[in-house]
DNA sequence: GTTGACTCTCAAGTTAGGTTGAGGGTGTAC
DNA sequence: GTACACCCTCAACCTAACTTGAGAGTCAAC
């Protein structure tokens, strides 16, 4: 065991951290997304505790709508000697936007959605042949024609 | 042409009006999602008029992040005899709070994009070699970091 | 000094949501 | 009656983001 693997961690311990696959983690490093640190003398990776956080980042960032790509492009620019800054802003004010819209479009499928359960479902499920199937669908898609801007 | 067909689209009319492809029709087909009236004596596919706002609800609930096999769900709950209400009740439920998280953690990266483009590229782009090369991954980490429920 | 948990590489498979292409019918306008 | 745009099926392909499996090496413990 060498001196420089002090503090580091083998692919298993970060993945059980971070609730990650190691095969997702081999994956990242295969993208250059993610290098360990990788010092073993069997081939073994070896990741800095500071991964945890990039990790967490990458989920977060991914559960938003990144894409690995995307995130690659943001990481790549840092660690270049340039000024990352064009391309992030950019990426940053085209996700922003696109973000907006998705919250408006599923605030408005929320507010059906909640109208929905109250009216056709308050105390117990609606019968089938009365009449009354659901009529969540309609009023979903009223909103929905609406909300075309 | 047959009197039945009167008011029908034709596939590529559809395709047309609502933005889809015609492949993606007929994969929605395929996957039980859409079915054409289709009553012609050669196999052309025959849609009505109502499909084509059924068309825009699913591309909006697509976008929001129902999956096309969510999406049929509720609609074959509809079609069938049975009351609809458990199980689309509890999908919306769900998809409600799921949504929910989202817009918090989109909200909270909304935020530190805007903190770095107002940081870190105010005027001009920073330039490297300044001590300045970009701060804002490292705070989007901590935000992240701190965001771990 | 060997067992057993862990790691490696490399190739192939998986899922969703489609697209593309070959090979061939359809229908209507001139 | 023939162009020509449109439609059909079926099989294969595509991308992202991984997973799975085979076959083999590694390491800490007992």
């Amino acid at each position: 065991m060498e001196n420089s693997l002090k503090g580091l961690l083998k692919i298993g311990e970060i993945a059980k951290i971070t609730g990650t696959a190691v095969s997702a983690l081999r994956y990242y490093e295969e993208i250059g997304l993610l290098k360990p640190t990788c010092k073993s003398g069997a081939k073994y990776r070896y990741y800095k505790k500071e991964d945890i956080s990039f990790i967490a980042f990458i989920k977060k960032a991914q559960n938003i709508g990144f894409s690995l790509d995307e995130i690659k492009l943001i990481l790549s620019e840092r660690n270049s000697g340039k000024s990352p800054c064009p391309k992030v802003r950019d990426l940053a004010q085209r996700k922003i936007t696109e973000l907006r819209e998705k919250v408006k479009d599923l605030k408005l499928m929320e507010r059906d959605l909640k109208k929905y359960i109250l009216n056709c479902c308050p105390e117990e499920d609606s019968k089938p042949d009365e009449g009354n199937v659901c009529k969540m669908i309609d009023k979903v898609k009223i909103s929905t024609k609406l909300s075309q801007s």
